[in-house]
DNA sequence: AGGCCGACGTA
DNA sequence: CGTACGTCGGCCTT
C-alpha cells in the first residue's frame, strides 16, 4: 500500500535549531549543525517508524509570499531568522540530496501550500494511499483526514503527536477542516495574525459547532451575545482576513507525481563523506546509517565479477607467466609497522576478472622464486593501495617489490587532500560506486573456510586497486596532478620505505637517565606545590586546577574554554604575574617537567631491539601536502629549551657511521612567498645574503641596518613569520605583548613597505575563491570550498587555510623533490651515507665513514637546486654524534 | 574500551 | 582572533 510521506523542511528545522542547544552542536570549523542534527535525527526515526514508499520536504523560499503581499504584516513580528540557521538550510539540502529524498520549494508559496497540493493529489490519485505529514505548523491540520495523519512535534524532537480527525477533534473541539476557522477567530500569533482578543479556542469550537461553520458564525454573528459577541463584530474583518490566509494552497504547479516521490537508493558514499564533513558520528550516524535506504546492506552496484583461484604448490609460477604485461593490481595481505613487517599472502587481479591468490606459507622453492621475480620486475606493472607499508612487508620476507605503477592511496590524496581516510573501502564506495566486500551471505557458495575469505577479500581488494587506479588516474589528471603523482609521491615512497627501515639510533642510557632526572623534579615539584595549597590533587587535571585556582584561591578568570577557564602555560604566566602565588610556579614547572618525563618516556617505549626508533611517515594525511610522523612522532622532538635539547642529545650516530648530519632550509617559506609574490624589495632581501629578519626590520622602519635594533627585529621577524598564517593584528598583538593597534599600524608599515606581499596574499585568497581551489609551486592543490561560506568563521578560516596551503605546500613539494635528489645522488655517487629523517624543512642523515665531505657538497647541491626560484635556496649543514650536536 | 577535550611539542 | 600536525592524561560514556 502506498504511504507517502510529506516533511515540512523549514518548520521542522526551525525547531530543531532551538529545541537543541546549539554551543552542543557545531564542528571544528564552527559550522552549527544543531537544527542539521534535529532535523536528520526526526527524519530518520519518521523513516524507520513509519516505513514509507514515497517521501517529499518542502522549504519555504522566503518570507515573502503571496499571503505578505496580501497582508503586509503577515509573520511580521517574527524575529529576524538567525544567520546561524540560515547557514543549516544548504547543509539540509545536501543531506536530502544524499538521501535520494526530492525537496521542494515554489517562490510565493510556503512549504504547507506544496503539502497541501501533494496531499491533495496524492488522495485523488488512489483510493488507498496514505499520507503522513511531518510539520510544526497547526496550519497543516486543516489537512487532516482518515487517510491523511499528522504528525506534529510535541517537545524538542523526540515526540510526535499523531493528528487523526479524532485526534484533532479532541484536543481542538472541532473536526480537521474546521481547524483554520478556529484559527481565523483564535489568531496565530505566530504568523501575526491577531484574533478576536478574548476569545479563546474553547469558545471559537463552540461558536463554529453550534452555527455549523465559521460562515455561517459570520452570517449570523449578530445573534451572539456578551462581550465576547461584540468583540467578534468588531474583529470581522480580521477573522476573515485570517480565514483567507490561512487556507492552504492545494493546486500549485509542483511538476512532479507522486510517483516521482518513491524512494530510491541513496548515495551512500556522499551521505558518508557529508556525515564526516558534519562531523555526525555516534548514535545518530549509526541511526541513519541503518534506516534511511532501502537495501543498505547491499552492494550500491554489484560486486564485480571475480574468476578467482587459490594457488597451490608448484602452481604460481605457471599462473604469473600467463598475466602478461599489462598493469595488475597487487594487494599484500599481512601485517606492517615501524620499518618492517610480514606477508601472509598475495592476490593478483587481471583487467579480464582472472585473479589468483597465493598464502606465503606453503610455498614451494619454485613458487618462492618465481614470485620473487615477478615482484622484483620492473617490467611487471603493479597496482597498490598504499605500497609503502607492503614493501615493507615484502622487503621483510625477503624478496623486492618494484614496479609499481600506481599508488591508489596517493592518488586519491592528490585528487582530494583534505580526506580524513583513504581507506579502500572508502575509495571503492566513492570512486566505483560499489562496495569493496561482497556481504557474507551472497557469497559466491563455494567459499567456506577463513583461509577462503581471507583470500577472496584480499582478490577482491587487488582487483579494487586495479579499477580504482583506472578512476583515479583521470582524476588526478584532471586536477593537474599527474606529474606531482609520477615524479614526487610515487617515488617518494621506497625513500620514505628506506627511512623507516633504516630508523635511528638512541642513545638508550642517555635517555633513562634523563628520565629518572626529570621524574625526580616532577615528584618534587608536585609536593612542593601540594604544601603550598594544604592538599594533594592532580596537577594534570584541568577540572581539579579550576576548583583551586579560581574557587579556592579566587584567582581572577581566564579565557573560556568550552568546559570551564583555560588553565594553559600562557594563562597561568598571567595569573603568576599579577598574584604571585608560589602555587603557579610549583604548577608550570610540573607541567614542564612532566612533559619532558613522558616525551622520554614515550620515545624509550618505541626503541626496537635493534637499538633504534622506527617513525612511520604518513604520506596522505596532510592536507598541504606535508608529511606526518607517528609512532612515534619524530617531528615534534623538543629542540626551544636547553632541557628539551638534552633530548636530542638521546639521537645518536648508529654502529658503523661516522656521525650525524642535519640540513636545512633556512626561511624556507618567506623565500617561497618572496618568489611568488614577485615583491622586488623582499627578493632583494633574500639576495643580498644577509641577516634576513635585520635586513626587512630596516626596510620597514627606514633606517640602516647596522642602526636595527632586537627589538625592530624581534617584531618583524614575528610578522614574517606570522603572514603566511593569515596573522591578525590580534593574533600579532598577543604574541609580541603589545597593543592590537600597535600590531595593526606595524603590519599597514610592513605591507606599505612590501606591497607585493600584500597583493599577493589578497590574490590567493581571490583566486581562491573563484577556481574554489589553492595551488603549490608544483601544481599541488586543496580545495577550500568553505571560501564562499555565509558563516563568518567558517569562512575566514578558509582564508586563512588558502594564504597558508600554497606557502606550507610549495615547501613540502620542494623537500620531497630534495629528498629524491639527495637520495639518487647519494646512490649515485655510490656512498653509504642514508637519510633518517624528514622534519619539514630539515634532513637528518646519517653520515658512513669518510663521506662527510662529499655529502655535504652533496646535500647542499641537490636541496638547494631543488626548485628554481627568483630567490637563493638557502642550506645550512651540521654535523655532530648526536641529533643536538647536528645542530648548527 | 572508545571518544572527546585540553594542553603542548614541532615546522 | 595563526597554518599544519601527533600524543598524552583526564574524564565521560558505552
Amino acid at each position: 500500500m502506498p504511504r507517502l510521506l510529506l516533511l515540512d523542511g523549514h518548520s521542522l528545522a526551525y525547531r530543531a535549531f532551538f529545541a537543541l542547544p546549539v554551543e552542543n552542536f557545531s564542528t571544528a570549523t564552527g559550522q552549527n549543525t544543531n537544527a542539521v542534527y534535529g532535523f536528520t535525527s526526526m527524519l530518520v526515526n519518521v523513516l524507520r517508524d513509519e516505513q514509507p514508499t514515497h517521501v517529499a520536504v518542502a522549504f519555504d523560499v522566503s518570507r515573502q509570499t503571496f499571503r505578505s503581499e496580501e497582508y503586509a504584516d503577515y509573520k511580521a513580528k517574527r524575529n529576524k531568522t538567525p544567520d546561524e540557521f540560515k547557514s543549516q538550510l544548504p547543509l539540509i539540502e545536501r543531506m536530502l540530496t544524499c538521501f535520494a529524498i526530492p525537496f521542494l520549494k515554489v517562490d510565493g508559496y510556503e512549504a504547507d501550500d506544496i503539502i497541501a497540493t501533494l496531499v491533495t493529489d496524492a488522495l485523488a490519485d488512489s483510493d488507498d494511499t496514505e499520507v503522513l505529514i511531518l510539520t510544526g505548523d497547526r496550519d497543516s491540520l486543516q489537512l487532516v483526514t482518515d487517510r491523511s495523519t499528522v504528525l506534529y512535534p510535541m517537545r524538542g524532537v523526540s515526540d510526535l503527536a499523531r493528528m487523526t480527525p479524532a485526534a484533532v477533534e479532541e484536543k481542538y473541539g472541532v473536526p480537521p477542516h474546521r481547524y483554520p476557522e478556529l484559527a481565523a477567530i483564535v489568531g496565530e500569533t505566530s504568523d501575526n495574525l491577531p484574533g478576536v482578543p478574548g476569545v479563546g479556542a474553547g469558545f471559537a469550537a463552540r461558536w463554529i459547532n453550534t452555527y455549523d461553520g465559521l460562515d455561517n458564525v459570520i452570517a449570523q454573528a449578530d445573534q451572539i451575545t456578551g462581550k465576547k459577541g461584540e468583540a467578534f463584530r468588531e474583529h470581522l474583518g480580521d477573522v476573515i482576513r485570517n480565514r483567507r490566509l490561512n487556507a492552504l494552497v492545494r493546486d500549485l504547479p509542483l511538476g512532479v507525481t507522486i510517483g516521482e516521490l518513491a524512494r530510491s537508493d541513496w548515495d551512500r558514499a556522499e551521505a558518508l563523506a557529508l556525515l564526516d564533513e558534519l562531523e555526525i558520528r555516534g548514535e545518530l550516524r549509526t541511526r541513519i546509517l541503518d534506516v534511511v535506504a532501502p537495501g543498505e546492506d547491499e552492494p550500491v552496484e554489484a560486486g564485480v565479477e571475480l574468476d578467482g583461484v587459490t594457488l597451490g604448490p608448484d602452481e604460481v609460477a605457471g599462473w604469473l607467466a600467463e598475466t602478461g604485461a599489462d598493469p595488475v593490481g597487487l594487494h599484500v595481505g599481512g601485517t606492517w609497522g615501524s620499518g618492517t613487517g610480514r606477508v601472509d599472502g598475495l592476490a593478483v587481479a587481471l583487467a579480464d576478472g582472472r585473479a589468483a591468490y597465493v598464502a606465503v606459507e606453503g610455498l614451494s622453492p619454485a613458487d618462492d622464486t618465481a614470485l620473487a621475480a615477478w615482484l622484483a620486475d620492473a617490467a611487471r606493472p603493479k597496482v597498490l593501495h598504499d605500497a609503502k607499508g607492503p614493501s615493507l612487508a615484502v622487503a621483510a620476507q625477503g624478496w623486492q617489490l618494484a614496479g609499481v605503477a600506481e599508488d591508489t592511496a596517493l592518488a586519491a590524496y592528490l585528487v582530494a587532500p583534505d580526506q580524513r581516510s583513504y581507506a579502500l573501502a572508502d575509495l571503492t564506495l566513492r570512486y566505483l560506486h560499489r562496495e569493496l566486500e561482497q556481504s557474507a551471505d551472497d557469497d559466491q557458495g563455494m567459499l567456506f573456510d577463513e583461509g577462503d575469505t581471507t583470500a577472496r577479500s584480499a582478490m577482491v581488494a587487488a582487483r579494487a586497486a586495479l579499477d580504482l587506479s583506472v578512476e583515479l588516474a583521470d582524476q588526478v589528471e584532471r586536477a593537474g596532478g599527474h606529474r606531482l603523482l609520477t615524479d614526487v609521491e610515487m617515488p617518494l615512497v621506497p625513500v620514505l620505505a628506506a627511512m623507516e627501515q633504516t630508523g635511528i639510533a638512541v642513545d638508550v642510557d642517555h635517555l633513562e637517565s634523563l628520565e629518572s632526572h626529570f621524574g625526580e623534579e616532577v615528584r618534587k615539584e608536585a609536593d612542593e606545590a601540594y604544601a603550598v595549597i594544604g592538599k594533594e590533587i592532580n596537577l594534570g587535571s584541568p577540572k581539579q586546577l579550576q576548583v583551586v585556582l579560581f574557587d579556592e584561591l579566587g584567582m581572577p578568570k581566564t579565557k573560556r574554554t568550552k568546559t570551564g577557564y583555560t588553565t594553559d602555560a600562557d594563562a597561568l604566566q598571567g595569573l603568576f604575574a599579577t598574584t604571585e602565588h608560589p602555587f603557579l610556579a610549583h604548577l608550570l614547572r610540573h607541567r614542564e617537567v612532566i612533559r619532558l618525563r613522558q616525551t622520554i618516556e614515550g620515545l624509550l617505549k618505541t626503541v626496537q631491539p635493534d637499538g633504534r626508533i622506527h617513525t612511520t611517515f604518513h604520506q596522505t594525511i596532510a592536507a598541504t601536502g606535508r608529511l606526518s610522523s607517528t609512532e612515534p612522532n619524530l617531528q615534534n622532538i623538543p629542540v626551544r629549551t636547553e632541557e628539551g635539547r638534552r633530548i636530542r642529545e638521546g639521537f645518536v650516530v648508529g654502529p658503523g657511521f661516522e656521525s650525524l648530519m642535519t640540513a636545512d632550509y633556512s626561511q624556507i617559506e618567506m623565500r617561497i612567498m618572496a618568489h611568488l609574490s614577485e615583491d622586488a624589495l623582499l627578493i632583494e632581501a633574500f639576495r643580498s645574503g644577509r641577516d634576513f629578519h635585520a635586513e626587512t626590520a630596516s626596510r620597514v622602519f627606514d633606517v640602516d641596518p647596522d642602526a636595527v635594533t632586537s627589538e625592530m627585529r624581534a617584531k618583524i621577524k614575528a610578522m614574517n613569520y606570522g603572514l603566511a598564517y593569515g596573522l591578525s593584528a590580534f593574533g600579532l598583538s598577543q604574541q609580541l605583548g603589545i597593543t592590537p593597534s600597535e600590531a595593526g599600524g606595524l603590519m599597514d608599515e610592513y605591507f606599505e613597505t612590501f606591497g607585493g606581499i600584500r597583493s599577493y596574499l589578497t590574490g590567493v585568497v581571490d583566486e581562491a575563491r573563484r577556481t574554489g581551489f589553492t595551488e603549490t609551486i608544483m601544481g599541488r592543490r586543496r580545495y577550500l570550498p568553505d571560501l564562499t561560506s555565509d558563516n563568518r568563521m567558517r569562512r575566514e578560516s578558509a582564508e586563512r587555510m588558502a594564504l597558508n596551503a600554497p606557502i606550507q605546500g610549495s615547501a613540502a613539494d620542494l623537500i620531497k623533490v630534495a629528498m629524491l635528489r639527495t637520495g639518487a645522488a647519494i646512490e649515485a655517487a655510490g656512498l653509504r651515507s642514508r637519510i633518517l629523517l624528514q622534519v619539514h624543512d630539515e634532513l637528518v642523515i646519517e653520515v658512513a665513514a669518510g663521506e662527510r665531505e662529499a655529502l655535504e657538497a652533496l646535500v647542499r647541491t641537490e636541496m638547494a637546486g631543488a626548485a628554481d626560484l627568483t630567490v637563493p635556496l638557502d642550506v645550512s649543514v651540521g654535523t655532530g654524534l648526536s641529533w643536538h650536536e647536528a645542530a648548527h
